[in-house]
DNA sequence: CGTAGCTCATATATTTTCGTATATCGATAA
DNA sequence: TTATCGATATACGAAAATATATGAGCTACG
């Protein structure tokens, strides 16, 4: 017992933890499921602890496995990233993992990913919606795009807008409820929120006290979702105003009393700057996204 | 080509990249040359990229291996941290890894370190001093004492002592140059200062003027050194008081005009707090150092 | 109750990988 | 020039890891 594994095993391990079964892992892994069970108990004798408890249900992992998952999860990340950073070797090609807001992702970014498609056909794109801000670092991603500025002082980042949120409803809602008057009117009206008030929004709302979880009719943290609520005509809801702004029949409410702003970041890991394809979509995102139109 | 190359490969990369040799990278990872080079020729063939060119004298790393390179550092750091935190299972055994700044590691860890040996007989502890402050993110170590608060939320930290620095001087030197009576008084004196000028020193001088890298006579980032240097009579330097005032014939200069103060932290990642070995390393340090008397 | 479907464990055969031995190439020095 | 040292490349037998096939145990469901 007690040897420096190899490095394999570590790959079925984490396949193993997250699938809860030897057999399950070996479908993934391409690998048969007496291989998995020969690794694992490898590791075991490697390590010198037990690492899953055998029950006819599957692998049962110990405090211990449970307490190395992280390490298991950090060797994946960075392998995959390794991979993606070593497709695009020289030339614009390989894959380029973006990360971005679900409303950025969805109603801005296409049209530049297409645009990036058409001028470097090898390259191939992954776009992950989410808010998380430590993809970068972890290796998530290879390029993300913000709304508050990266803190971390290996990342490279460039602030390349600024993006206005406004109240909006439909016009059916408008005509059966009535156009709010004031921001004192909104608490009688229907209003469509966030589920989960991070940080950020708990700052960001501090002045208006209306826009509170408790007093929203709906509850969502996806925005997509939130904007098909308010087309529907149940009530009013925020929305990134540049893209509202080209939906049909979505009204803006309170324009004078109710604006908030954010700045939009691009941020990549410094160590990418040499990679091709990296290089290539922070800058076409870069300029893309600051040539938008502010309306 | 282009397959998902299994991760003994990356630690043969890694090791082929550190040593500049096939042959080098097999001694150390215990296997033959050509097992090193048909690694090292699949990982090429998986990644499609050429990694290296072969020299009479050894591989010559491409631009592209060079780029991969801190993705392999970190697959090395992951392991070795995996590996350390399950060697700790469930009882207080296994190996630690402790950094802290040169002083620290030098006058106060002794001691505590070989109270934990004694209380703890199978725990192994590793000393790295160095003060770069990403070592736990980046899992080099497991515990750190630094001088500045970390900032990064996944970890646990305590303030458990301040440090007090002055200047210091040996009694044949102060016989030959003088007692200086003011700080004004330095200019004319050898003093033994920092040779790089990182930001946190930068800040904390600035009050300081002769404290300039330009003035000193002797220049060495190795604390140690700089206490050797002032024991051997070449000058007037820093050092923590604590320490100073215990090594004999080293007088106290300008006590009253000149004294630096740090915090003393004490850190480690917070997935760490369910390894028995590295909460207990992390608590008696924090109570030692804390004990601390202040002179 | 019994079967189907899932799991893990084990024994055997096969494929892959590794190590040994040897050849080759280039730089350095006598 | 030639010998030597250190490096990489190649060939082949040995060892190790893998896949196949099978058995046994538990759960779910008809």
């Amino acid at each position: 017992m007690s040897y420096e594994p190899g490095w394999d095993l570590y790959r079925t391990f984490e396949a193993v933890l997250r699938h809860g079964s030897l057999s399950g892992a070996a479908r993934t892994l391409g690998l048969t499921q007496p291989t998995v069970t020969r690794q694992i108990d490898a590791l075991e004798s490697a390590l010198g602890t037990e690492l899953f408890v055998r029950t006819c249900r599957g692998m049962s992992p110990t405090a211990v496995a449970l307490r190395l998952q992280p390490y298991a999860e950090t060797l994946l990340q960075t392998t995959a990233a390794l991979v993606r950073d070593a497709s695009s070797a020289n030339e614009v090609s390989g894959t380029v993992r973006i990360t971005a807001g679900e409303t950025v992702g969805i109603e801005y970014l296409p049209p530049i990913l297409a645009g990036l498609r058409r001028s470097h056909p090898s390259l191939h794109l992954e776009l992950s919606l989410s808010d998380a801000v430590e993809d970068l670092m972890q290796r998530k991603a290879d390029v993300a795009i913000r709304m508050i500025e990266p803190t971390q002082k290996t990342l490279v980042k460039e602030k390349v807008n600024t993006v206005e949120i406004g109240l909006y409803a439909h016009e059916s809602y408008l005509d059966r409820r009535g156009m709010p008057k004031s921001l004192k009117d909104l608490t009688k009206h229907d209003i469509i929120g966030f589920d989960t008030e991070t940080p950020v929004i708990r700052a960001v709302t501090v002045p208006y006290s209306w826009l509170r979880r408790a007093n929203f009719a709906v509850r969502t943290d996806s925005s997509p979702a939130q904007l098909a609520i308010i087309r529907s005509g149940l009530g009013i809801g925020y929305y990134q105003s540049r893209a509202a702004s080209q939906t049909p029949n979505l009204v803006r409410v309170l324009e004078d009393q109710f604006t908030l702003c954010f700045d939009m970041w691009i941020a990549m890991h410094e160590n990418l700057r040499t990679n091709p394809a990296c290089k290539i979509v922070y800058e076409t995102l870069g300029t893309a996204l600051a040539a938008m139109p502010d309306d």
